[in-house]
DNA sequence: ATCGTGGTGTGACAAAAGTCATTCTGCCGA
DNA sequence: TCGGCAGAATGACTTTTGTCACACCACGAT
């Protein structure tokens, strides 16, 4: 049985900690620390597994998510068994402020990648906080714009794009959160193809193919995970060359 | 020479039609008449011919842009000529909400369809209505988040459907506005295939082939550019035989 | 050491998408 | 009525993508 004194210690803890995350949200970022602490009271913590679903596509939205630690992705899936990633999400960001705002359901399916501990705050809440606090929905505005640019240019991809072009603008991205080293940028790729392939919106093989390709042709090397690009700029060419294109 | 009352005549008539505009533009609907007036004074109408482009993906924003006739295509175009369109916007619509709130700059191109007349409201004029008025930031919310569902739409139909699927889904929203007749539903399909082709994401003549095949196999009926669709019923079944897949 | 397991690499194939060239068709203007 | 022209259809072909099957690790548990 949990003493008394412990539990309220625990509540402490998690508002400050709370408080400490939601101070560095976007949508927060002009909130006073009254109200700061108005939204942390009420965050409740959650906790994931890796791989542990965190709510799925048509689910109707309950609340806002913010992500404390870990890092979760967003997707699309299909009957087949295809998953199409439409965003990246990591400590600071919010989630679902969408259907939060509209009222409709979750428009795609949200997991954790790795272990994930995220803050819940109810529909309720956060609109309580918006109609006192009208900056917030311009941030929230903002954020939302940031994500339907991220969508336009996966449609874009799609569309014009072969999965090598693709492919290689992915690791230029990746290549953009490396780090220089002598021999060029390195950084670190997902943990399986399988994921790297629904990132770009393809199938493992292919990815397998393509990296093996790229390898040989020298515009890249692997090292198990690691990634080692020699010349960001003849891969970047590389993409030019093919003009998107189609 | 213009006479004077002439001009102001014109003025007024400009003004009390964008009034009516505006007034039926969902992120405007719960202004004031006051609030509206002030908006509608400040709307500069602009016409376009069929086909004229308004803006270009790219291109600094300058201000909002609302349909009062016509209708808009706002579309991605890739270097090769192909062209994959995002959305039709007709009367009443707004049109580039995102990059006047975030500052960015426009994510897609926009053209006119038909003869088209927009009102213009600059940027500085719609934010200082937003600071009065928060619940139009409310509205914004609301409508972007259903450009956003879209979006994701979109991109589900690109990454997991075929050539085939997408047609088939397309002709069933476009039926959606069509009318019932004895024999089916008959709706007007877009001038050219190739403009078919662009909202689906792919090239002219896999839209002709596909749409003779239909034709073929009886799930659809076409006489010039107006299309009758005998059983949506069994339309729907082609789409979920493949169920959406790849 | 051996087995199982999960991720990988690959060859062989099949299907879908896209390209090119050519022909057809309906329509407008002379 | 005759060209001429734009859009549409169509056949032949290429490229890209995706599927399937299977062999091959690396690694941890037994």
């Amino acid at each position: 049985m949990l003493p008394t004194t412990g539990c309220i210690y625990n509540v402490r803890m998690t508002t400050s900690k709370a408080l400490e995350t939601l101070q560095h949200v976007p949508i927060f970022a002009d909130l006073s620390a009254t109200e700061l602490s108005f939204l942390a009271e009420r965050a409740v913590p959650r906790d994931y597994a890796p791989g542990e679903v965190i709510f799925t596509e048509g689910e109707p939205c309950a609340g806002l998510l913010v992500v404390e630690t870990g890092k979760v992705r967003i997707y699309k899936s299909s009957p087949n068994g295809r998953e199409q990633v439409l965003s990246l999400e990591g400590p600071g960001s919010s989630i679902a402020e969408l259907p939060v705002f509209d009222g409709g359901n979750y428009p795609a399916s949200t997991a954790a990648v790795d272990a994930t501990r995220l803050y819940f705050i109810r529909k309720q809440d956060f609109h309580s906080l918006c109609l006192v606090h009208p900056n917030v929905a311009l941030k929230v505005l903002k954020v939302v714009g940031a994500r339907l640019r991220r969508l336009v240019g996966i449609i874009e991809e799609l569309s014009f794009a072969t999965v090598r072009s693709r492919l290689i603008a992915h690791l230029l991205r990746i290549a953009a959160e490396g780090k220089k080293t002598p021999a060029g940028i390195e950084a670190q790729l997902p943990a399986s193809n399988q994921e790297l392939a629904s990132q770009i919106g393809t199938v493992r093989e292919l990815v397998s193919r393509n990296l093996s390709r790229l390898q040989a042709e020298g515009l890249i090397q692997m090292e198990g995970k690691t990634l080692l690009i020699p010349s960001p700029r003849k891969l970047q060419a590389e993409l030019e060359e093919n003009e998107a294109g189609r």
